[in-house]
DNA sequence: AATGAATGAGAATTCATTCAT
DNA sequence: TATGAATGAATTCTCATTCAT
C-alpha cells in the first residue's frame, strides 16, 4: 500500500507528512513531560475514559481542554503534562476505542478455522462488539476527521488493519475450497462486512427500534451469504420465517 | 412514526423540542432579515456553494463565518442579513445537499416498474449520484451531527425519505411477485443499499483505488442479490469472471 | 452665565465646544437631508413618539435606529433622511418632552401673581404634570447623558429655564412682601422644588405604593412651608392629620 | 415590604424574578472561575476601580470590556476570570458604591441619641459623603438602570436601606418627643433628605457653582426644618443672614 | 509532579450608516 | 422622497496553552 489520498471521514486532502500506512506501523507518539512510563499510562487512561463520555456528549470541538483536565480528575495544567495539545486527547481516544475493538476482535478470532460457520460466527460475534461499544465507534468515526494530517495514517491504518481481520477469516475459507472468492471480491466483502456492522450503530435511531441485535445480525447474514434472491426463495419455501 | 430518541450521527440525546419525523414535514424555516425572496434564494446559494467548499477543506467547526461570507463574494454583515446564526448556514448546506440527492434519485425513480432489473438499474443509479456528489455526502453525514436539536428532525426526515424510495422501489418488485419478503426484509434492505453507497465516499480511501465505480456497481449487485454464496459458486462454474 | 463645567447627569466634563448657556438660546439644528420643512416635523413627530415609547422600553443603548424607524413608521433610509446620527434621535426626543413639560408649566404660570397661594398652586401644579409624564421624565434624566458635548448646552438651557420658572414665581412672592428670601435661597428652593417633583418620578417604585399623588403634593407642600418643625408642632395641634 | 413593581430608575417593568426586596438580603454572588477568594477580592477591587474612573468618563455602554481590563492592568481573559459578563462588571461597581457610602453613613450614625441635634449632624454628615463621592453616585445612579432584573433588588434594595437609617434617626426623634410625626411623614421626610443630597451631586452643575458645600448644608438644613415660612421669617428677624 | 492564574488570539454577532435604485 | 440591501468596524466572550509557584 502506497501514497494514501485519504478521504475517508477526512477533509484535507493529505500532504507530505501523511503517507505509507504500513501493516505493522508503530504507534504514533503523544509527548509527555512526564517521565514516569506507568504514571503517563494511568493518567492517559483518567483522560481518555473522561473524554469518551464528553466526547459522547458533545462531541470534540464542543469540550473544552478544562471539561476533560476536569472529567479526569486533575487540573488543566496536570493535563497539560501528560498531551500537547488537544488533539492529542482525540488521537488517544481513537487510538484507545480501535485498540478496545481490535482485541475484542482478535480475541474471538483466534481460533479461525476456515469454515464457513467460524466466518459467520465471527461476522456475529462483530456485530456484538460493535453493539457494545456503539457509543465509542459513534465518537470515532464522527470525531476523528479532526484528527490532523499526521495522526491519519495511524488510523486509517487502523481501518486497514480490521478490513485485514476478515480478509485473512474469508480467505481461509477460501483456501479450504468453502468459498471460491477472487481477491478483488473478498477485499469489498470484508469492507461490506465492517460497514453494515457500523450501520447498526449509525443508524440506530431506525434499525435499533425495528430489530433486535440478533434478529439484525440474523437478517443481515442471510442477506449477505444468500443474496436477495436466496433470502426471496428461502422465504417461499418457508426455509426461513419472516 | 413517533417520538424519536435519535442518535444517528448526534451527540446530545434529544429532548422535547426534537420529535416527530412526519413524512411531509415542512421546511424548517432561516429566517433572514432581507425581504425580497428572490434575492434571498440567490444570495442563499452563494452561500451555500462557498460554505459547501470551505467544509469539504476543514469542517464546519474550523470554518469561520467571516471566510464563509468571503467565499460567498459578500461581508460579513451581508451574510448575516441572510442567516440568524452560524447554525443556520450548516442547515442550509445539510438541506440543499439533502434535496439535490433526492431530486436526482427521484427523476430516475419515476419510472418505476417493479422488475428485479429497474431495482437493479435504480442502485446503480444511487451509487452513481452518490460518485458525483461524494464531497458533499461527506459533508453532510459528517458535520450534521452539529446541527441543534431543533433541526435534527428535518435531517432525520430526510434520511427517512430516502430509505423510503427504496422501500418503494423493493415493494413493488414484492408486489409484482418479482421477490418475496416481509416487511422487516424491505426495510433492512433498503437501508443497507443506502449504506453500501454512501460507503462509495465514506470508504473511497480505499475502495476507489481498488475499484472504478462500475466495477463497484457491479460487485456490489452481485453481492446483494446472490450474496457469498451465489457469487461463490457464480465464479466457480465461471458464470462471472474475477 | 459663563464657561460651564456641567456635570449634570454627563459623564464628560465639557471641553470648548460646550460653554454658555444663555437663556433665549437658539434651538440646536438637527440636519435634515429633505427640504420640505412641514414634512420633516411631521416625520421628527412620529420618529420622536415611536423613539420615546422605545427608549421607555429599553433605553437608548439598547435601541436600534431600525426599530426606531420601524415604530415610526418607515424605513431606515428614511429615518436617515431626516437625521444624520441616532444620537439626533436622542437630542429631538429629550428637547421634544422638555418642550412639553415646559409648555405644560408655562400655561398655568401665565397667571402669576405673587401670593402664597399662587405659588401652592403653581407647586402643586408642577407636581402633576410630573407624574401625568412620569415615563417620559424618567428617559429624559436617563439618558441625555448619553448626549454628546455640542447637544449639552442646550440640555442644560433647558433645566435651567425651568428652574428660573419657579424663581420668577417666588420673586414676585418676595417682591410683593409675602416672602423675604434672599437671591441664594430663592435659588436653592427652586431647585429643590423642582427635585422634589422629579423624585416623585424617581422614586415611583416606593413614593407611588405609600402616597397618592394628592397626598405626596399635601406633605411635601406641608414640609416645604412649614418644614419639619412646623409640621411637628401642627401635628401635636392637631392642625393637620397624620 | 413586598412584591416590587419597581421602577425606579429602570426601563422595563420588573416580571417575576425580580421580586422581594427584604432587609438583611444576601448579596447577589458574581462567579468567578479563579477559587482562591482572596485573590478574587483583591483582582475585583483593581476592576471596579479601573471601571469606576471609566464609566465615569464615558459611562457604562460606552466603556469596553477591554478597556475595563487595561484599567485594572490585566488582560481581557483575566477579566473574565472573575465575572461572567460585562454586566458583572456594573453590578460589582454599583455594589461596590452602595457599600461605601453605607459605611460611611453607619460609621457616623453609630451615636444616634434622638435629639435635633444628632438628626442635623446625621444629615449635615450624610451631605458631606455624597459630596466626597459625588463621581460614584452619578455612575451608581445613572447606570444602574442597565442592570438585569435579577441584580435590580439587591440595588432597591440598598436604597431602602439607606432610607430606613433616616427613617430611625427620625423616629428616636419622635420617640424622645423632640419631634411629632407620623409614619408617613417620617417615610416622606427620609427620602427627601436622600433626594436633597443626591441633588448636591446632580445638580452640582449649577449648585456648586452658586454655593459651598457648608452653605448648602446651612440652607438646606434651613429649609428642611423651617420650611419656606420659617426662613423667610428669620430673614426678616435678622436671625439668619443672607 | 501538580496546580491554576494569566494570557490574547480569535470567533460570532450586531448595528449605525451609506448609497444605488 | 423613500427604500432596504450592503457594509465592516466594533464588541463581547471563549478557550487552548503557558508558566511561575
Amino acid at each position: 500500500m502506497t501514497e494514501e489520498k485519504a478521504t475517508f471521514f477526512f477533509h484535507e486532502p493529505l500532504g507530505a507528512g501523511a503517507s505509507k500506512v504500513v501493516s505493522g506501523m508503530k504507534k504514533r507518539e503523544v509527548q509527555a513531560s512526564v517521565k514516569d512510563e506507568r504514571l503517563v499510562q494511568r493518567r492517559r487512561d483518567q483522560m481518555i475514559k473522561g473524554a469518551v463520555s464528553l466526547f459522547k456528549e458533545k462531541g470534540f470541538h464542543r469540550t473544552t481542554t478544562r471539561e476533560i483536565a476536569k472529567a479526569a480528575g486533575f487540573s488543566i495544567g496536570t493535563l497539560y503534562e501528560y498531551i500537547r495539545t488537544k488533539e492529542d486527547v482525540l488521537y488517544l481516544v481513537c487510538d484507545s476505542i480501535y485498540d478496545h475493538v481490535s482485541e475484542r476482535l482478535q480475541e474471538d478470532l483466534e481460533h479461525k478455522q476456515g469454515t464457513l460457520e467460524s466466518l459467520k460466527h465471527g461476522i456475529a460475534n462483530y456485530f456484538r462488539v460493535i453493539d457494545e461499544m456503539q457509543e465509542e465507534i459513534l465518537v470515532m468515526y464522527q470525531e476523528a476527521k479532526s484528527l490532523t494530517k499526521d495522526a491519519l495514517p495511524y488510523v486509517l491504518n487502523k481501518e486497514n488493519e480490521m478490513a485485514a481481520m476478515f480478509e485473512k477469516l474469508i480467505t481461509l475459507c477460501v483456501e479450504n475450497g468453502e468459498l471460491n472468492l477472487s481477491e478483488k471480491q473478498i477485499r469489498i466483502l470484508s469492507h461490506t462486512i465492517i460497514v453494515e456492522g457500523q450501520m447498526w450503530s449509525f443508524r440506530r435511531w431506525t434499525l435499533q427500534k425495528l430489530f433486535t441485535l440478533e434478529e439484525y445480525i440474523e437478517m443481515q447474514t442471510e442477506y449477505l451469504f444468500s443474496g436477495i434472491n436466496g433470502v426471496s426463495k428461502a422465504l417461499q419455501k418457508g426455509t426461513i420465517t419472516k
